[in-house]
DNA sequence: TATTTACAATCGGAAAAATCAATACTAATT
DNA sequence: AATTAGTATTGATTTTTCCGATTGTAAATA
């Protein structure tokens, strides 16, 4: 009644992936007697048949197919382990696949590349732009490893570590002048307000941060992008939130000015999200510190 | 660069346990070399220190506290392996911890017990009666297996499996007599309305059921079972709602009268929760049936 | 029907590993 | 300096793993 191995979960895990003993055993870099042996042996051990064997084609039990789970667990902990006493030598290292929304993309990576490459020379990072919905859903899928959003956004089962938060300006047509050099949240719905398109987060956060309901028929105002936004208040056609970063970076047109908002300050937070269970956790946390810093 | 070893990660179990190489090593049955060289040998093969051998006292490095986590989830998954495979063949065998809301326990077990015991004579059922909040910390916290409560109620990371709905019935005093043989819900909120004491998800499915606003006030009356509660409609204080399975099985006084609800009636639903990754999720698929058999 | 094919099980021996018992080593304590 | 309390090391022994060759068996083919 000894305990099932590491590696004859192997061995199930490959018969499961071929349908064959002699291709697991290939694919395990063992004989076919080895993995026969070895298979033969966990039955043994949990007293139970994994496998039938059919003349023409073998399938695993109900308990084999439970088995196998087990063992995929099992294996993907220990790599994990592996994993991390590598990444301990040399962190940030190697591929990483970032998901950054499109109000962070333009404006944040070019400050951050530059002392990424700086710090972690070693890490190629791959990027994916798309709407926090489609990034978190990347992430469940593991199709990147971590993303760059903004806050407040429900990823159940991730690890939220935000960043820092930043305020929103008023972008506003020249021509508009007023006397005061601050906005206040009450003006905005008096004015014609120019909004993303739908699915961008960035739009729920001003609908939120200003407190506004926004009538649909005002879609007919969206955008796309913040620079066609810019451009769009700049043709007079509107006022729009602006991020902090966004206003920072961009070369903003002529025709265009940029108000602080009295206290209080709409605001939207920034952060990474990644899976809980990522085994890239504590080199995460290091990325939150050149971010921040 | 090999593979961590199932015993070399019992070892460092051990070691984190006991903080001693020798101790560890009586734990773990072997030799106190043996457990030396197979922490070094896991030590070289993730290249990483695991221990700080202090000349007083050793302790895990981060990484190797790490590890043991990693170790501990690894072990268990074997075990549950185990354990399945055992479980096939002798199901709901051996000690059960099986957690009862009270407006269940009194009037389900009775029926549950016979029939269980006629299925599954070797199964051990320990009764643990609370309410569904101290139910699902007990789960939490591995106290008990699983538990028999009442639904809607979040139980994250759980499973639930629902059983049976069962209506409400209108329990009142004989003396209310009235002409009707039927109760409406929209009666009763004119009616003094006995409850439960706070913390009985009953009560909250009857204030829920009912639509009712309880003004805290009315909490002088609330009672701590079903059965007092029924001594107090019987002696004229007011009505209640009952259970069908509590209709179905007391003794009721003789001054109740015990009328349907017109639709729409209000219910509750009857149903198991257990840890999603309990090993016995399979015995108690099984166990379902015989509950709802 | 006889033969071939395809595949898993089995066997015996060789290589690798895990384990033990004894011993060496090291720092703190007496 | 001797003792103590702990871990590391060593060499022999047992156990496990693995291979290569062989056997066994049902299906496919001739």
């Amino acid at each position: 009644m000894s305990k099932p191995t590491i590696r004859q979960l192997e061995y199930l895990i490959a018969l499961q992936e071929t349908k064959s003993f002699s291709k697991a055993a290939a694919l395990s870099n063992v004989t076919q007697s080895t993995l026969s042996a070895g298979i033969l042996d966990l039955e043994e051990s949990l007293q139970q048949r994994l496998v039938n064997r059919g003349r023409k084609n073998i399938t695993l039990t109900s308990f084999g197919e439970e088995t196998c789970e087990s063992a995929q667990k099992i294996m993907e902990e220990i790599d994990h382990l592996s994993y991390r006493a590598q990444a301990i030598k040399s962190p940030l290292c190697g591929p990483l696949r970032l998901g950054v929304i499109p109000t962070i993309a333009p404006y944040f990576l070019p400050r951050l590349m530059p002392r990424l490459k700086e710090q972690y020379p070693a890490l190629e990072l791959h990027l994916f732009e798309d709407i926090s919905e489609n990034l978190f859903e990347k992430l469940r899928r593991n199709d990147i490893d971590i993303a760059l959003m903004a806050f407040p956004y429900k990823t159940h089962g991730m690890t939220q570590c935000p960043l820092f938060k930043e305020q929103f300006f008023l972008a506003m047509p020249k021509s508009l002048t007023t006397k005061e050099n601050f906005a206040k949240l009450d003006d905005l719905d008096q004015q014609d307000l120019l909004l993303l398109e739908d699915g961008h987060c960035l739009r729920d956060h001003a609908v939120e941060a200003c407190n506004l309901q926004i009538p649909s028929t005002r879609k007919a105002y969206s955008a796309t992008s913040l620079q066609t936004l810019v451009q769009m208040v700049n043709n007079g056609l509107g006022v729009t939130l602006l991020p902090e970063m966004a206003v920072q970076t961009d070369h903003l047109p002529e025709n265009i000015k940029i108000l602080p908002f009295k206290k209080p300050q709409p605001t939207r937070e920034i952060g990474l999200v990644w899976r809980k269970n990522s085994p890239k956790s504590g080199e995460f946390e290091m990325l939150s510190t050149v971010m921040t810093g």
